[in-house]
DNA sequence: CTTGTTAATGAGAATTATTCTCATTAAAAA
DNA sequence: TTTTTAATGAGAATAATTCTCATTAACAAG
C-alpha cells in the first residue's frame, strides 16, 4: 500500500532523480506530509507525522533530508523568532508563493498572497536591480512582517 | 573614565530610563559597540568585545541584555541561515535602514540600503494594507535575499 | 554622602535544536 | 537475484541559548 503505483509518481519524484537522490519511505512521508498540511512545521513535528503514516523514521533522518529538500529546492526553511526552524513545501508557483506575518508574542503565523498589491513585480524588480548591483544570484527571498496579532493587541 | 559624563548622556539612555531599566555597565558597552561597529555581530563575538572594553562581562548577562535590548526596541536581531543570530543597532532612522544579501555558502550579509527604488514606500504601503487585513500591528519587518556571492558564483 | 532596596550580574549548570557517527538496511542498477 | 552504495536509525556529541542563585552595584531616598 506505500508504493509508488498506489498513489502515481509525485511530482517531486524528477528532481529527486536529476539529484540522484533515492525515493526513500521517510524522504517520500517528509515531503507528503508537507504537501498535504500546507503548514510550516518544525521538524519535530513532521517527526512526529512521519512516525504516524510511515514505518517510524529517526529524528536525524528527518533533519538529514529536510536539509537535502531545502538545498535541492523543494522545501523552505525559514525562522519564525522561537528557535527552531519551520519548513513548508516550496512549490514555488504564482499561486500560492507567499509571506508571512508573525506575532511575536504567541509566535502565530499567518500567511499572506504574494500576488497583491503589485508585490511580486515589486520583488522581481527588485532582485534584478540588486543582482546587477552587487553581482549576487538571488535564489530566494523572505519576507517577513513581526508584530502583535489580533488577539495579543488586546492583552 | 567609564562614567556618563566622559561621553556625554547617550541617545538610549531616555529609552532605558522610560522601561525602568539601570544604566549598567555591560548595558552600554553592548550598545556602544554595536552602534560602533554597524555590523551584524553574534553574541558571541559581543561578549568578546565587552570584555574587552568593559570589565569582563558573562555571556549570560551579554544574552539578556540583547533580549532586553530587541524587546524594547534599541537593537534588531535577525536570522543570517547558519544557526548564531545576529544582532545590530537599530536606530530606525531612514539613512541607514536597510535589508540584507546574504550567501548560504560563505554566510557574507551585504547589506543594501532600503532607501532606493521605492522600496520605503512601497513597505509603507505593504504594511498599512496587511494591518488593516489582518488587524495586526506590525512593529518591523525583515527583508532578505539569499543567494550566492560574487566569489561563491565561481567555485 | 550614606544607606537600603532591588535590578542586574557572573559563573557555570541545564536545556534543546541540530549534527555527527557508525553499523545496518534497502533503493536502484546490473 | 545479486551487487553497489546511498540512506537509515539509535543514540552520542555539539553548540547556542537559557536558567539558577548567591553576590554586586544602580540609584532613589533620607
Amino acid at each position: 500500500m506505500d508504493n509508488l503505483s498506489a498513489k502515481g509518481i509525485s511530482w517531486y519524484y524528477d528532481r529527486l532523480n536529476r539529484h540522484c537522490c533515492r525515493l526513500t519511505k521517510p524522504r517520500r512521508a517528509i515531503l507528503d506530509i508537507l504537501e498535504d498540511t500546507g503548514e510550516h512545521l518544525s521538524a519535530e513535528q513532521i517527526h512526529r507525522q512521519v512516525s504516524k503514516i510511515s514505518t517510524n523514521a529517526g529524528l536525524s533522518t528527518v533533519y538529514r533530508n529536510l536539509e537535502l529538500l531545502v538545498r535541492i529546492g523543494l522545501v523552505w526553511k525559514f525562522d519564525a523568532g522561537d528557535k527552531k526552524a519551520r519548513y513548508e513545501i516550496a512549490k514555488r508557483t504564482d499561486e500560492n508563493h507567499h509571506h508571512h506575518l508573525i506575532c511575536k508574542k504567541c509566535n502565530t503565523i499567518i500567511d499572506y498572497s504574494a500576488s497583491v498589491d503589485n508585490e511580486k513585480d515589486f520583488i522581481k524588480m527588485r532582485e534584478k536591480n540588486l543582482s546587477r548591483k552587487y553581482n549576487f544570484k538571488i535564489e530566494n527571498h523572505c519576507i517577513d512582517f513581526f508584530g502583535l496579532c489580533y488577539k495579543c493587541r488586546k492583552s
